[in-house]
DNA sequence: AAGTGGTCTAGACCACATT
DNA sequence: ATGTGGTCTAGACCACTTA
């Protein structure tokens, strides 16, 4: 009778572990609970529960040591398992850049941003630009990026009282949103440097730009936002590493 | 007194594993042996022996079907689960271009070049120039690509009658090799048409291509070849998905 | 010494594909 | 009905970290 199809305990329980970490019950940093505690919580064996915590650690979700426990893994980018922004310069040294919010207004999305966000045309999107200088403080600009966020992502209130978004937009969306960024996929092709580039990047208009378009997805494959990321490739290379 | 490093069990088996799939052993598209026969064959539980087969399978070196059996995986790039190339068409459609391959010659490499292969400066490397057309018999090109193999991973016998490299390349590097691509790193730049690239495209010259430099690895990290393509990005894009 | 995650086993049962 | 991979359990022991 039942339509629902059949789900394995390990998947359930590494759901409902999932929603505890969004939550915030363990802030990155902190220890969970070991296997065995967790185990039992669940009414599930050690082995069941290593499972679940396994493929939460395979999608970067958890970080494990041996002989410590468990940890969150932080989504700051300057740390080390960050996923998201894989900057290197010409010698191949990877690069954490600083962030640089511009500004940020509600807009109208066209068809193809509306198709992009998978929202109907006439939800509203929150619109930011941003850069991103190789270092605090620095006028040497690597990336320049505007990011289109769904309005309806937003809780009432949040968005009446919006002066200034976060500059951490991923941890942000964790306690805003409840939403965790599980996987990306991104699009490369290549722009032409606008006046406006031109300034910013401190090049020649016309200076060919990397361009990278990003969708990020949680772990159900619900889009969370949309970036597109002009990368001055004339110093900086973008790096990818596929299994 | 060993110096050696504690290796579990269930990776010597799958380590052994893969060189039988490296020879040849069992030719993709015809299936594996069960669970019960592997492991009794290795004198290991069906547990550690599917833990061997789990981490192959998320490799991509092989695919299980519930119910059917366990087959190693095609590098042909027409196959499904091809990981190392990820063309799209403006609207978002992936390809799977042919290869047409123009010539081929040993050369010494750079200083520059021998340490992205990790050979010595004196170590000769057999390089190649090949185009990607859109489609069998097609004039439309969509990638142009060079390739650096280093001279001592062939068989003293190939390399003396070596008239023609083949088509697939990956597929030969198992067969002449023994090495099979596990992962690649891949980076992302931006470069201008030469009069070359403006023929072979048919654009204008010093328009911007997307270039992607590539490496690829076995699966114990040893470089198999380096590889840098052109995109004719003004109509495709290069798709990453990142996990 | 105690506590944590990592490996390994042996056996039971389930879901899926084919005969 | 049979054979395959997929899930689940309970328990033992190993390796690493900290106290």
């Amino acid at each position: 009778m039942e339509k629902v199809r059949f789900k394995p305990l390990y998947l359930q329980v590494k759901e409902n572990i999932f929603e505890r970490i969004v939550a915030g019950e363990w802030p990155p940093g902190t220890f969970m609970p070991n296997e065995f505690a967790l185990a039992e919580q669940y009414g599930v064996s050690q082995g069941t529960l290593r499972k679940a915590l396994e493929e939460l650690t395979n999608e970067k979700h958890l970080i494990r040591y041996q002989g410590k426990g468990t940890t969150v893994a932080d989504l700051n980018e300057g740390s080390t398992v960050f996923p998201f922004y894989n900057l290197c310069d010409k010698s191949n040294k990877r690069l954490y850049p600083a962030t640089r919010a511009l500004f940020h207004e509600i807009i109208t999305p066209t068809q193809e941003l509306a198709e992009k966000l998978d929202i109907n045309i006439s939800d509203k999107v929150v619109y930011t630009e941003r850069l991103r200088p190789i270092d605090e403080d620095s006028s040497e600009i690597v990336v320049s990026e505007v990011v289109y966020i769904p309005v309806k992502h937003f809780k009432k209130d949040t968005l009446e009282n919006l002066t200034e978004l976060p500059i951490r937009l991923y941890a942000f969306y964790i306690s805003e949103f409840a939403m965790r960024v599980s996987t990306a996929s991104e699009e490369m092709s290549v722009t032409l440097a606008n006046s406006q580039d031109a300034k910013c990047f401190n090049i020649q208009e016309n200076t060919p730009l990397l361009l990278v378009k990003r969708t990020s997805l949680d772990i159900h494959s619900r889009i969370i936002e949309y970036r597109e990321s002009k990368v001055n490739s004339e110093k900086y290379t973008y790096k990818v590493t596929i299994n």
